[in-house]
DNA sequence: GGTAATTGTTTCGCTACCGTATCATTTGCG
DNA sequence: CGCAAATGATACGGTAGCGAAACAATTACC
């Protein structure tokens, strides 16, 4: 079933909560990064450097530190793939699953508010 | 009518629209530079920077340097409130409305193609 | 008229991000 | 073995964001 939404509901939607989001966003995360974390728990992995690059259409030193900050803020883990120790694995965290369950909380308690 | 979204749902929504609007980002604008144009453009005027400086929660020069950023791509336009010499009213520009119109579409687009 | 309050901007020191280029490590392949 | 390719991290110079504090301009109020 597909989400059919009218250009007045979808901007509204995406203002209500982005204006949540930056008013209690703990982590203050870039939309690069937001976009990354979302990409790890939303697409099944593995997740590389390499791949997530290509796929937003950014630089590798972009990911890294990405990676970098999310990690120190416990989104995010990395570890060494052990069959190419070349690649590098994103893997998931408790606490990086946590925050998307109340980034999704907010967009649906936006979602239900709107009128149309 | 209220948009009733599964947490799945939810979340693949904002990843892909967020992952289209870092591909194709004219602009590269931040989460808070973001909801700042988005309120402009869809609460009804005026808008001044004490007042979004209050509504998301962060220090007005937030609101300068946004509105300097977004100013300079055209994206929004300043001038002084003639009433209240101290105001500065944030007005709307075509440009800036071509913009959120194409953010509206992607977020369109993308609510199209879920599956639930 | 003169002082206090209000508004938006600027300055300051700092931190974080950007892309390019380079580097270290590992793997592939002749 | 030896060299090229691939991967991720780092160095570098530059830009832009941040909050706190100070500032100029305007208005409010006694």
């Amino acid at each position: 079933m597909s989400v059919a939404l009218s250009p007045s509901q979808a901007l509204h939607l995406w203002h209500s909560a982005t204006l949540r989001l930056v008013q209690s966003d703990a982590h203050d995360l870039t939309l690069r990064q937001l976009c990354i974390l979302l990409h790890i728990y939303l697409v099944p992995p593995p997740h590389t450097v390499r791949g997530l690059a290509a796929t937003l259409g950014v630089t590798k030193p972009v990911i890294t530190r990405a990676l970098d900050s999310m990690g120190s803020l416990g989104l995010v883990r990395r570890t060494r793939d052990e069959k190419d120790k070349r690649n590098v694995i994103i893997q998931r965290t408790v606490e990086g699953a946590l925050y998307l369950e109340r980034l999704g909380d907010i967009i649906i308690d936006e979602g239900r508010e709107l009128e149309l």
